[in-house]
DNA sequence: ATAATAAAAGATATAAAGGTCTTATTTTAT
DNA sequence: ATAAAATAAGACCTTTATATCTTTTATTAT
């Protein structure tokens, strides 16, 4: 149940940090995050050019720049930052590595995993990065760096 | 949800099939073992070794020596080859990497993936090696290399 | 005893993940 | 226009996981 790789969990603690903390006439530089979610800055500059590129966060250069999130960028769900990061094929293989392994021929561990990783993807495609932030907001999650 | 790493899932293929096909007088090499469940044969005798060092598995030397499972080795739970192998602290550290997340002060994520993992850690310390075997043989579920 | 067989052990190699550093490029304020 | 600030891009380095190869040790059958 390691689920995800550094980069990804660095890439969620930062959309996170942004939500909260950033806004079009706030944006943040990448060292600022990076000392925010205590992740290694050089390593997460790429992590956050890679979501720029996609679209999942914004960023504008030079002076007062630096990266935040839209409300476009906010309605996405919290597994596309996963997905541009790691992929989702890791998520849905099966977990012994059969390839012939399925829900009419399934594995010994299918059965229970099936069912977590059904959960896991739902909530986490289901629930935007907006709704997660707010629950930070709301005092009900913490993220103590 | 990419939970295993492939040692561990070799290892779990491996004393699987050995639980399936091996007996104390009908021992299987390496060899025989990497073929059946098509993984890297040297890479997998490392990984038998280091289980038979600690007792999971059993093996003898020499002509007609090989790799096989006693009562004992079968009564285990399936989830001492993660241990042994992956170690379990991967499986319990926060999904986001923040060593202050608990239950008390729940990540964003927490409340998700704790429910998930504790039913995927009480299956794999509850169902020994035999149990997942029977299954097998009782053609609930499959390995199919 | 000897030869053959198979695991055990150790050294080495390759690939992927994680991480850093340097040089553009863009933007803004002066 | 120019200098400064910040992202973007590319090359590079390190560590860990994966995988292989060689040598040693133990066991068995002859």
């Amino acid at each position: 149940m390691e689920m995800l790789s550094n980069a990804s969990k660095y890439a969620i603690n930062a959309v996170l940090f942004l939500a909260l903390d950033a806004h079009k006439d706030r944006k943040i530089g990448v060292k600022e995050i990076a000392a925010g979610i205590d992740v290694p800055v050089a390593f997460l500059a790429k992590l956050l050019q890679n979501l720029s590129r996609k679209g999942v966060v914004s960023s504008t250069k030079g002076p007062n720049g630096g990266f935040y999130l839209t409300e476009e960028n906010r309605l996405q769900k919290l597994l596309v930052v996963i997905d541009h990061i790691d992929g989702l094929s890791k998520l849905k293989e099966c977990v012994l590595g059969l390839s012939s392994c399925n829900s009419e021929k399934p594995c010994p561990m299918h059965t229970l995993v099936q069912p977590l990783r059904k959960k896991f993807l739902y909530e986490l495609s289901n629930n935007s990065i907006s709704a997660f932030a707010e629950k930070v907001q709301k005092g009900e999650t913490f993220l103590n760096y």
